[in-house]
RNA sequence: GGGCGUAUGAUGUAGUUUGGAUAUCAUAUCGGCCUUCUAAGCCGAUUACCGGGGUUCAAAUCCCCGUACGCCCGCCA
């Protein structure tokens, strides 16, 4: 509680001197109170026991004696506890609170091959990088959301190939005994295509030279920036991405702007790079004439050399990174890239080069992958989980629970709400995990509408709505009145709000500021239960006012992490 | 073989960056609460820091040695 900290610490130092403590060491040793009903903020004074040689206990006491203001002071075991007092507390969460964020923000995610649908786990990255985009957002930063196209290389080229080479029946009959595709997907092109770029891949097992041949042309005709070939992969890829953007968007999530991979190699920013680090003093080059750099020489563990040039001349994908980084850098303060753990290396790489060209790093959020209880999702294997069928069944899910519980309501809003809940739902279940803990995916879990998930938040805050429409008018400013138990807690969470929010930013970690909203939906149930506003349909003025203040800190706190704040549910 | 990451009740998770009190929350299980603003809710009970050393007044947290799992170690992306 950083409102609280504020009035502490300056009372605080001049207790402290007057103690006998030197230093201000105990400025992190004062955090957050282990137990709820300890207080908001506690000191542990073990530390002061051995500069001053007295029992920590007596050391809190004589604080505590030495200290006032909008707290209650209490101590135990050593510790000095410290609980904003409730009015306070009231009078400093009930304004709007400014948001801190001034920086120029580009964040980079997904940036997911257009080859074919999301699968769960490729849409973590979505999920994870659009919560940043918006927690940025709203903790006041200026964010701009960036996927990076890789519309250049083998992937692209496969698929390319495919396109110009495979007939709809060579491609069915190359994938007979396959799964087909789901036929509520029929005519969405990332479902379509993808049996294409599947169809090539199993035909390149034969390994055909003729076949490998013309791809390997196409490829290096658009690592070599050719128009017609690079044109010739847009015309194969955009419809896919398309299909993927579409699935992203009914998760909410969406992008500002899109930077091709081959812009790099087009403007010829990849080949003054490549000159750039041919001059650098870890500078390799290999007897076929590709280049690296020894980044060995500068700490890197393992494999040392990264090549960046190939002996023909041609980049590769991470030297077009380094291009690309240095091109962001141009236009945000500060840049952050969602990745797969697997990209871990390669993200080094291009650090350490990025260092050596003088240029900063990116803040990087790595990920872990999800996995099916059969293991690893593969598409090849046909182990996969598509986004799409996720959120189709989460839907429906969501839809029989809602017509059980709101039998009253009509087709089109059950609909409506069952949309909302389904989506929600499914981007919580995975933004409230740590990005670096691995999970397997469950249907059971993935589809769970109670406890830890976001319909729970969505519920406290269609309380929090029927009430302000059973009023009918918003709440009469400064209003005051007694702060019972429940309603003091309620205050004391939302006062951290702005914490957590930062903390979230701040760290990368969006499931810290996804778990804090779960404690606001649980202290707001509490109020719910003992502050009722409407009492034998008289207005309490001040009780309504604090469920109003909840109900807008529930409704952005929701939107920031993608969860759909309905007003009924 | 080397590098990186993870390990917390029956299950899933928070806390580890910056050491601090009785370790978070949920699911499951058992029991209670709808004539009062939506019971997708509320209240109560039950169960945990991978193993072994070390540092410290104090270790889930820091250090060392193991074990298990995941990812990486392409002139692929």
């Amino acid at each position: 509680m950083e409102i609280l900290r504020a009035i502490i610490e300056p009372s605080l130092e001049t207790a402290l001197e007057k103690v006998g403590v030197k230093g201000d060491f105990w400025k992190k040793a004062l955090g957050p109170s282990r137990e709820r009903d300890q207080g908001d903020l506690s000191l542990p004074c073990f530390p002061f026991a051995k500069q001053l040689g007295r029992n920590p206990a007596d050391i809190a006491t004589e604080l505590s004696t030495l200290l006032s203001g909008d707290y209650d002071i209490s101590t135990a075991g050593g510790y000095l506890n410290f609980s904003a007092k409730p009015d306070w507390l009231c009078s400093k969460v009930m304004p709007a609170s400014e948001m801190p964020g001034t920086k120029n923000v580009l964040i980079e995610h997904t940036s997911a091959n257009p080859n074919g649908p999301f699968h769960v786990g490729r849409a973590r990255n979505a999920i994870l990088g659009d919560t940043l985009v918006r927690l940025n957002r709203m903790y006041g930063n200026e964010v701009r959301a960036e996927y990076y196209v890789d519309d250049m290389g083998k992937q692209v080229g496969v698929l390319a190939w495919a396109i110009a080479n495979l007939s709809k029946d060579q491609v069915d009959s190359l994938l007979e005994g396959k799964d087909g595709v789901n036929p509520r997907w029929n005519g969405k092109p990332d479902h379509e295509m993808v049996r294409w770029y599947q169809a090539a891949q199993l035909m390149r097992e034969d390994k055909d030279p003729v076949i490998e041949e013309a791809i390997g042309k196409l490829v290096h005709a658009s690592e070599h920036g050719d128009d017609s070939v690079l044109k010739q992969f847009e015309d194969a890829y955009q419809p896919v991405l398309d299909g993927m953007l579409e699935t992203l968007s009914r998760l909410g999530i969406d992008f500002d702007t899109f930077t091709k991979e081959s812009k790099f190699v087009v403007e010829g920013t990849v080949s003054k790079l490549m000159e750039r680090l041919a001059g650098l003093e870890i500078h390799g080059m290999a007897d076929n004439g590709a280049h690296f750099l020894d980044l060995g020489q500068r700490g890197l563990k393992g494999k040392t050399e990264f090549f960046y040039r190939r002996g023909d001349g041609s980049s590769l994908y991470a030297t077009r990174d380094i291009a690309y980084h240095m091109w962001k850098w141009q236009q945000c303060d500060e840049l952050i890239n969602v990745l797969g753990e697997d990209h871990k290396l390669q993200a080094k790489q291009v650090s350490m080069t990025l260092q050596e060209l003088g240029e900063k790093v990116p803040e990087v959020m790595f990920y872990a992958f999800i996995k099916l209880p059969e293991g690893k999702m593969s598409t090849r294997r046909g182990n996969v989980v598509f986004m799409d069928d996720l959120l189709e069944e989460a839907q429906a899910q969501a839809a029989s629970v809602v017509k059980e519980l709101r039998p009253e309501l009509g087709m089109d809003e059950v609909t409506k709400i069952a949309e909302a809940v389904g989506v929600s739902a499914v981007r919580y279940n995975i933004t409230k995990v740590s990005p670096d803990k691995g999970f397997t995916f469950r249907w059971e879990e993935a589809l769970s509408f109670e406890g830890e998930s976001a319909p729970f938040i969505m519920y406290s805050h269609t309380r929090a709505c029927s009430i302000a429409k059973r009023v009918g008018r918003g709440p009469i400013a400064d209003s005051k009145g007694e702060i019972p138990p429940a309603m003091h807690d309620l205050l004391r969470t939302m006062a951290c709000f702005v914490d957590k929010l930062s903390h979230s930013v701040k760290e990368n970690k969006p499931h810290t500021f996804a778990l804090y909203l779960l404690e606001l939906a649980t202290s707001y149930n509490s109020f719910y239960r003992d502050c009722h506003v409407v009492k034998d349909g008289v207005v309490d003025e001040f009780n309504f006012a604090v469920s109003e203040k909840a109900r807008e800190m529930l409704c952005s706190g929701m939107i920031g992490v993608g969860i759909i704040p309905l007003e009924s549910m």
